[in-house]
RNA sequence: GAGGUUGUAGCUCAGUUGGUUAGAGCGUCGGUUUGUGGUACCGAAGGUCGCGGGUUCGAGACCCGUCUCCCUCCCCA
């Protein structure tokens, strides 16, 4: 009985081809936050369940992958709360182990337990893939790749400006046309739930604000009527959807909007300080926008908050981060702030497909097949190709001595550019010959000195 | 978690109001006389029609369930 070939929804399967494109992304990105200074670490895929739930707020926790326990495990099961109807107490005895969710707040694990093992400020990368138990859509799978960056122990805002640097960097050496760079602060968010007398709705606030350009300044307000504010702070909320003009200019107009809100100023000067010192420094290709009704749900940021689109193409944000004041507290290590951004390499693959963006000698191909004529024959390539590979060049033997035109079209499928040919004639005369798989060309080289002359071609 | 949609050979799809042995193109494999590929010609293999149940004399077509694809919401990379 044969079973029919499948893998589990929202992942994938990555040919060779799709993997030279993908270790490609990774390496600019890779060599970008190198350059910048940053480490690499890695962390396991799966943590306690107690570490990560609970850190990304009631949506979060539904989407985290939980492991099942394991034999003798599967006894803690909570019956009682199972008959009492509690599911997620339940669910819990169940489960002591959770797939990774994002990096960030493994990250955090991980600098509270190794806090006397790094020197701070710890600036690291980490490039691995990430589970959500989401319903795969466009540009969104349950195993994807982030590569995250993160600047922790340091409060200067040129971090901030650093993590723009590095956005800019990265998409604009993988060519990425036109992308925006949007930028607010959660202490502007709080300045403005507190002016308007609602500080306890300051996620509804947000998470209203965040759906500006899907459903409409219409939508927003019926968003915050159902959630129960009143029609003064609708009111007054109302003037921002229509902020315009340069972040300079939202920002002298938000500064006198959060004259009362101390926490909103705070936020207003930090923001001006990272564009000012920003557009003194300079970009490449990103262009950076102030937007006040950005507010991203991870709902442990505290400064900062960034979010990367590209321009005129269907796909959700492909980069996000912002400044995170005490994540490592709930491991033990307060008062150390951190900051980080991670880009979606998913996404970013799929619109660099989309765009035609990969350039065209990412994908693999070899350079010389020997054919394979006989036994005899094949020792003789084997001793040459064993040469050829101490030169740096990449070839192999066919194993076994099958009909020549067999041969000739695995070379051309694997996109070879030359084929050695060694018969018993050739053998004979000490001789080989070289076809161009391009051109079709056919050379005879002496075998002795066929290394030599190669590497002159 | 809510709603909609899709599922036929490895891939892209046909398959007419339910009616004999389910088709095409591409791909794969083999051949077109001995050691020359990418083109051409000939031929072959490959499908319990996503899975399970039901209606019917008869189901790839209809009904129910389930899984999956894609999409909207939620949320997010």
């Amino acid at each position: 009985m044969s079973q029919k070939p499948s893998i589990p929804k929202g992942t994938r399967d990555f040919l060779p081809s799709d993997v030279a494109k993908r270790s490609y992304l990774f390496s600019v990105i890779r060599s970008v936050y190198e350059k910048h200074g940053f480490l690499p670490i890695e962390t396991p895929s799966f943590e306690l369940s107690s570490t990560l739930m609970g850190k990304y707020g009631d949506e979060g926790d539904r989407l985290i992958f939980r492991i099942l326990n394991s034999g003798d495990k599967m006894k803690k099961a909570d019956l009682q709360a199972l008959d009492a109807g509690n599911l997620p107490k339940f669910a819990s005895s169940l489960s002591e182990k959770a797939l990774r969710y994002d990096l960030t707040v493994p990250f955090a694990r991980f600098v509270a337990q190794h806090q006397n093992d790094i020197t701070f400020p710890f600036k690291r990368y980490q490039i691995q893939a990430v589970w959500r138990a989401d319903r795969p859509q466009h540009g969104r799978y349950q195993e994807f790749y982030q590569c995250d960056g993160d600047s922790i122990g340091s409060d200067s805002l040129l971090n901030e400006v650093e993590f723009i640097q590095i956005i800019d960097s990265v998409l604009t050496q993988l060519a990425i046309p036109a992308f925006t760079i949007k930028i607010n602060n959660r202490k502007i968010l709080s300045g403005i739930a507190e002016v308007c007398g609602e500080a306890h709705h300051l996620i509804a606030i947000t998470v209203a604000l965040d759906k500006m350009d899907k459903i409409g300044s219409a939508g927003v307000i019926t968003e915050l009527e159902s959630k129960g504010l009143s029609q003064g702070a609708i009111d007054k909320i109302s003037p921002l959807f229509s902020l315009k003009g340069k972040p300079e200019e939202q920002l002298d107009l938000m500064e006198k909007y959060l004259s009362n809100s101390v926490v909103g100023l705070k936020g207003i000067d930090e923001l001006r300080y990272v564009f000012e010192t920003i557009t003194a420094i300079g970009v490449q290709e990103a262009k950076i926008e102030f937007d006040v009704t950005l507010a991203r749900g991870l709902n442990y940021y505290t400064g900062a908050i960034f979010e990367v689109k590209v321009d005129n193409v269907n796909m959700g944000s492909i980069c996000g981060g912002g400044r995170y004041d005490d994540l490592t507290a709930t491991f033990g290590l307060s008062g150390v702030s951190g900051v980080g951004i991670s880009f979606g390499a998913d996404r970013i693959y799929d619109v660099l497909e989309e765009l035609n963006l990969f350039p065209k000698n990412v994908s693999l191909s070899l350079s010389v097949l020997f054919v394979n004529l006989g036994h005899k024959e094949s020792l003789v390539s084997m001793q040459l190709a064993k040469e050829l590979r101490s030169n740096g060049i990449d070839c192999e033997v066919y194993p076994s001595a099958v009909k020549l035109q067999k041969q000739l079209k695995y070379a051309n499928d694997r996109g070879c550019a030359w084929v050695v040919i060694i018969g018993e004639e050739e053998l004979q005369n000490q001789q080989l010959s070289l076809k161009n798989m391009e051109s079709g060309e056919q050379l005879k080289f002496a075998i002795t000195n066929f290394i030599s002359e190669f590497s002159k071609l």
